[in-house]
DNA sequence: CGTACGGTGTTACTAGCGGTAACCGAAGTA
DNA sequence: TACTTCGGTTACCGCTAGTAACACCGTACG
């Protein structure tokens, strides 16, 4: 009985903890990282202390609605990352993907990547604030391991891989919020210069001569 | 005589001010980017106010003091990128220089990028917290005028300079958190895998065929 | 029928934050 | 001596994250 009765009690938290994280999700999509916890419990329709006591402190509630949008996103890169094509194609359509999402929802994404820890709630210290963009980073892990899995680099593959992965979703991460900001140029062309960029298109290009006026 | 009198004030000032920058830099270097002003008030042995009086907000105190950091780590970026070398070593240079930066301080480093602002002052809004990590953003700007000035990228060089710049720099800040969270590897051999990654490698590998157990 | 109990929810509080108004005392000047 | 001005402090505001203590309500058990 005491098995049956649990479930029950847990499927009640259980809605109860979906309702609160959509509550959540409104809230941030609304004001941003600095959505309070009044704020929240108030859209909730609750107060403070039940969502402490489903979610611990306010980031074990970051964290599970981060995980929400996290998962989310990185199925859709998944998808893209292995279709069945040639590996531009495949890295432009990551790219596409990636931009796509975060143009879509720049409120949850600037969440994500700057959940803005203080930590100043007394003496506790802050545990979630200690990995800054955990995006950021199960981005890079999965995308060595694909890198590892698909390409291949001979020896030290692992570790080329793993750097790569980190540096090459740093490179879109940083491209992609200049680009959210400013908007210099249309989502094609950024995918098409960064992909260029990974080609070697650097590497390639001769030292210009003939400065301006010179 | 109003001239000499301000000479002498501001004087004065600017020698309070540089005081006060240096406990905050201590103060920082110690407790990290959730540094509060009453400790920063403490260590420079004074009180709130006059930090407000010569900073305005929590917001123009980090300003200046990431102003400060920013312009050193830009100077020897600087001088890595225009060295008389060809451009494989520059990068490597710069990359270094970075990465040696970041590791020598890196509270300072977490600081500059991740200046966490809440903003939660009543309702004056935040200014500072608008641009998320303006050292980013220099760094890539300044980057991008470097190609565009010595690298021939024929038309559309603009752009596309500007998007190179922006991405090498987070490829560069995201690879050298995870290196400096991690450690991984040695600093050199990062270096060179950055390097090889904008060299072209990624598109010069060949597809792996035989997978484990495959 | 009454009673003790676990779960759900609230009010009211603590401690600390960024930021500010109002006061205080020591200089210089008429 | 009286008055202003500047460096500095105390004491406060409104906000935040987080919590302790209490209240209600259905249910099992004597």
């Amino acid at each position: 009985m005491d098995t049956t009765q649990r479930t029950d009690q847990q499927r009640s938290a259980d809605r109860r903890r979906r309702e609160l994280l959509e509550a959540a999700d409104r809230v941030v999509l609304r004001d941003g990282p600095q959505a309070s916890m009044n704020a929240i419990a108030a859209e909730a329709g609750i107060t403070k202390p039940i969502l402490y006591r489903h979610f611990g402190d306010k980031g074990g509630l970051y964290a599970a609605l981060a995980t929400r949008h996290t998962d989310a996103l990185l199925d859709s890169l998944r998808a893209a990352l292995d279709a069945p094509a040639d590996r531009r194609e495949r890295v432009e359509s990551t790219l596409d993907t990636y931009l796509a999402a975060i143009e879509a929802r720049p409120q949850v994404y600037r969440f994500l990547m700057h959940p803005s820890e203080g930590g100043q709630g007394g003496d506790h210290g802050f545990d979630v604030g200690k990995h800054s963009a955990p995006l950021l980073r199960r981005m890079g892990e999965e995308l060595a391991q694909v890198i590892e899995e698909r390409v291949d680099l001979g020896p030290g593959s692992q570790q080329l891989a793993r750097v790569w992965g980190h540096g090459i979703v740093g490179m879109m991460h940083a491209a992609g919020d200049w680009w959210l900001g400013e908007r210099p140029c249309s989502q094609a062309e950024l995918v098409r210069s960064l992909a260029d960029l990974l080609w070697g298109r650097l590497a390639a290009a001769g030292d210009r001569v003939g400065g301006p006026g010179f």
